[in-house]
DNA sequence: ATTATATTCTACTAATTTGGTAGAATTACA
DNA sequence: TGTAATTCTACCAAATTAGTAGAATATAAT
């Protein structure tokens, strides 16, 4: 299962995809349901990973940088919720070999694992922000 | 990612499969590198879903019932991790209402999820515990 | 310049989950 | 009747989650 967390970046990345413009993080957070101040973390999180901009000041806010066909499930994943594979010694990005594995190469878990997150990888980064846009 | 005990109830369903009798504890928690205590309590788990039966004594241990082609992932993801599903409102088994959604029926996020779901269940389904044996 | 309003930053916190332990009770075989 | 296993109840520390509080800073409009 998703954090709340993630699951409110990737509703403010809608938000933001459908609105195209600088907007402030009241309107996301009346829009979607999200405490405030705990978007303002989010939405932080996500600046420093390069997803959004922000403007300060009076008439600020944030607005998506990157293309919403360039944002997908898979990297947001990885940001907010860890490893897209089920155990470390499966991962790609987040690799740690088993403590309690004699045999890693014969690890049949492992490498079912492996198989898991593949096919969950792809189909994670098949859904970009873009196609979860209203009448997108 | 699993936790650690999910992980452990796989290791241990894949040893008892493995030997194919009654098997000790203590015979599976130095073999998969369990916890005894710990696997106390997983094993007790799994008999409650009718996975394993157990004897008592001097004598006893536990052993599979089911047969390990018909012990699932998906399944037992469920048990010791709850949903498959990324979001409550895109599960199955395990379906919640969104609180957060306006029109739960035009949800892209929903519908993108429940693909996901989908796609995950599949996988899952597809590997038992007879797979993971070691020459199986 | 001042004010209003926004982002940014630091720190804290309550509740829940995770990953176990401890120890007694029970069962059954030898 | 002893021994060795499961079973049961209760507890616990650490980590994670889902926030909150409040001050500092930046910017535009008055």
């Amino acid at each position: 299962m998703l954090t709340q967390k993630g699951k409110y970046a990737i509703k403010a990345l809608i938000y933001m995809a459908e609105k195209g413009v600088l907007v402030k993080t009241q309107d996301i957070a009346d829009s979607a349901f999200i405490p405030k101040k705990f978007l303002e973390a989010i939405l932080l999180e996500l600046k420093r990973h390069g997803f959004v901009g922000s403007q300060q000041g009076a008439t600020g806010g944030y607005f998506l940088i990157r293309p919403a066909t360039e944002i997908n499930l898979a990297d947001l994943h990885r940001i907010f919720e860890g490893p897209i594979a089920l155990i470390a010694c499966a991962a790609e990005k987040f690799y740690k070999p088993c403590t309690d594995c004699e045999n890693v190469a014969t690890c049949t878990l492992r490498i079912a694992m492996k198989h898991v997150r593949d096919q969950t990888f792809d189909v994670l980064e098949d859904i970009t922000i873009q196609k979860l846009v209203k009448s997108g």
